[in-house]
DNA sequence: GTATTTGCAAAGTTTTTGCACGTGG
DNA sequence: CCACGTGCAAAAACTTTGCAAATAC
């Protein structure tokens, strides 16, 4: 990521009135280098670069992230929630129940397919968090 | 539900090799009067009833129900699955994340948003499973 | 300087497991 | 009968919390 992206995330952790640490540095990091993963793999990749960091931490940290929307997090297993990066395509996944297999489906697909059934409830999806369980091709054969 | 029903939930016990239990019995039934429940919810639902039924016996059953299709799973909040019938209307869920109500909606309703861009990725989802987070024309105005 | 953030350790919550006893078929 | 299911208690997995020390600004 470049030096104007590191300013945009940096800027909005100062505009809401946090400060900038080196452990919220390398959480964002690990999370845009891991592409999905829970707090534990995001712990384990932080740890592989340094290990100034503890799993509470981890925990806090993400949490914020979240809230400030430097990334998302949605449930790709019927277990942890998994973080991923919001920079970048905003996306939502299919995950397959047989072989876990993720695959990622850009937002205007999902909002397109969606968006008449929401308004119709007039319901406001958050697409980037919505997973569909189910099978895939390689599985349902 | 009726005497029909119930005969063919039992049958499906039996013709996977399993044991018609009073606690079986007692958590589907718990389940369809809940509509959505978490373990832990309707082990308080069958504990009202009756106390013959342990907290783990209510984590076993609820999966093997689920395997056999006599109950679904979806994941409503952030922490723990919610269960509800698989009996009558399949449904998938919209949750506002705001004030937390669930919208149910129609199976056709679903498959029909989604299924020309879960056939374009030759994926076949779970609608029943499906969960919508986002915000309900209530919170969001 | 001082309010925020972290590390650590401890506790909380939810779910799973081993095993002896009980029970459905 | 006897294999399957349950209760119980203990452990495991995951997440949160209190507080003193460290640190960003």
């Amino acid at each position: 990521m470049g030096a104007t992206d590191d300013r945009e995330w940096q800027e909005r952790l100062r505009a809401s009135g946090h400060r900038l640490t080196p452990q919220r540095e390398l959480v964002l990091a690990a999370v845009e280098s891991l592409g999905h993963a829970t707090p534990d793999e995001v712990y384990a990749e932080v740890r592989t670069h340094s290990d100034s960091i503890n799993l509470s931490t981890v925990y806090r940290t993400l949490e914020l992230h979240d809230e400030l929307d430097l990334i998302r997090h949605a449930h790709l297993t019927d277990r942890a929630p998994t973080y991923h990066s919001s920079r970048g395509h905003e996306h939502a996944h299919f995950v397959c129940r047989n072989c876990q297999k993720v695959i990622s489906i850009g937002l205007g697909e999902v909002e397109q397919a969606l968006g008449e059934l929401a308004a119709k409830h007039r319901f406001s999806p958050d697409y980037g968090h919505l997973t569909v369980f189910g099978t895939c091709a390689d599985c349902s054969g």
